[in-house]
DNA sequence: TTTATATATCGAGAATTATCAATATGTTTG
DNA sequence: CAAACATATTGATAATTCTCGATATATAAA
């Protein structure tokens, strides 16, 4: 993790709709309703339940979440006309060393 | 932690100067010069030599640091007229708790 | 008590981010 | 292939943050 990277994925959690999604995603099962079609969690939310769930207009979640991945926090996954994001815990923990 | 505290702490972290400066606090006696007054980094690090090393202006600076220091990412204790940063270890790992 | 030094606060313009509606792209299904 | 659905991108305006110089406050030194 070097200085630039650290910083962009402080600017990830510095909105709170942001910080409360990477919460949300600690526990899919718990925050969001299951899926019709993946009958699992293992690769996370879909953007919809994501969006839905934080009141935002769909573009801005998705831009949100782009960001989010482009950055390390999250992985996106594609399932069809679906994208999955989960949180990407290796990179969290090389942020947490970073700062720690 | 609460998601209000984390967010604070997320925007103090969206800056790369202010995420340089928690680094340059890691290690004081490395980063910065020795105090003329004070003979050792107990309390940290006065403004001015941050500020300098950071090569922004004064205001700027001291605006960071009071921040940082409301949402708990530092303490500061005054000296004589000299206000010393550092490090607030506990809440950062009560940060860093909660994002895990 | 005046002067010098260190830090904090204020006010303003520039730069960046937030957020949306509209539209485009990608994927499945009829 | 056309229609429907999920997600991504674009373009625009509002809101926030960045950053500075100027000024205020606090403390120490002369």
């Amino acid at each position: 993790m070097n200085l630039k990277t650290a910083t962009e994925i402080g600017k990830c959690l510095s909105n709170e709709t942001r910080v409360q999604i990477m919460e949300w995603l600690k526990k899919p099962e718990i925050n969001f309703p299951p899926h019709e079609t993946l009958k699992h969690f293992n690769d996370g939310v879909c953007v919809t339940y994501i969006q839905e769930k934080a009141g935002l207009s769909q573009s801005t979640v998705s831009t949100y979440l782009t960001n989010m991945e482009k950055c390390g926090l999250l992985i996106s996954t594609r399932h069809g006309k679906w994208s999955y994001l989960k949180r990407n815990e290796k990179t969290i923990k090389e942020y947490i060393e970073f700062i720690s």
